[in-house]
DNA sequence: CCTACCGATCGGTAGG
DNA sequence: CCTACCGATCGGTAGG
């Protein structure tokens, strides 16, 4: 299906540069395709913009969510939720890493459709983070009294940080300092 | 001088929107200059693109280093530095917030001299993190055999990350969570 | 899906 | 520092 090629090109090449960057013009170079061949699908490159933010967060709950789904509720499933996330931080599929993360640093002071809807999707993947780590908690396997949105915040934070230690530093131990940090900030001694 | 406005008005704009999307034409508008008055100064869009990086990073060694850099080195330095960067990360004086990580998160997976600028100005901040981690084990302060390195990516990704717990998510408690992140990473207990 | 085209803006230059 | 201008590209439309 056309339209899917064209959100997945656009995906990555957002990842790339940035959203705002991909024009219609690039994109459909990219494709081989008319200028009005793309646009034609979206109406305006916002409408794009916001179909591409869709295709990047189906991909990492396809990468991040759906392999652990099925595992113990709680500091299991926490922990393989940093396993894979951390996996997909370094291979999301997208040339220039993921995709979510470039959209939230690019639209984080902005308002209008694209700020609003990846807020949302973030929102949606606290939700998840903050059950498990409650649910952690309630096991004992977690210490009770710890902030669930103050530890949710932090793994956002470190699997995030590893773009630019990865991309602008080249660190190559970037995967190793993300693992080991998450397991800190969660309060588990290695 | 003229000069300085323009980087300065320009870091305010690329901490609200990015790097790429200052233009000369929104430049100059929002100056009450001509596109040539602007862009004489510096010649290309590139060169304006690193005065202006120039310009961020002096204001952020100006607000995060400046005031604690008399603190005894080590573990006290390191927290004031945690302190100082975290009100900074609240209030850089850029509409935006940090113009410094707006752009790293920007020109991560580009090549070029913003990027190669942009990673030089963050490898010289590590090394004051790393510094001041390492007098911190040697004084007793911090468990002996932590990876200086290893902390320094946790506190600059916590620190990175307060831009879109703040102004995407609205979160009121990213100060608190933050500072909370930060000395856990150290492996301090509160 | 295409060609052809619209007015606006892009980065930048010439000349003063 | 300005006006005036360059060719290229922007997002998008008309018509098929």
């Amino acid at each position: 299906m056309t339209r899917e090629r064209i959100v997945h090109t656009a995906a990555n090449l957002a990842s790339d540069r940035s959203l705002d960057g991909v024009t219609i013009g690039v994109l459909a170079d990219e494709l081989g395709m008319s200028k009005s061949g793309v646009v034609g699908h979206f109406g305006t490159k916002e409408a794009l913009q916001l179909a591409t933010l869709d295709f990047a967060t189906d991909r990492f709950r396809e990468l991040v969510w759906e392999p652990v789904k099925d595992q113990t509720p709680g500091l299991p499933r926490l922990l393989a939720i940093c396993d894979s996330w951390i996996a997909y931080a370094e291979n999301s599929g997208f040339d220039g890493g993921c995709c979510v993360v470039q959209i939230s640093y690019e639209f984080d002071s902005r308002t209008g459709a694209v700020h609003d809807k990846v807020a949302a999707a973030v929102r949606r993947w606290r939700r998840v983070l903050v059950a498990d780590i409650e649910a952690a908690v309630a096991a004992g396997d977690l210490a009770p009294g710890v902030n669930a949105a103050q530890l949710a915040f932090g793994l956002e934070s470190i699997a995030s940080g590893m773009a630019p230690s990865r991309m602008l530093q080249g660190d190559a131990d970037t995967r190793d300092w993300a693992r080991q940090a998450m397991r800190t900030i969660l309060g588990l001694h290695p």
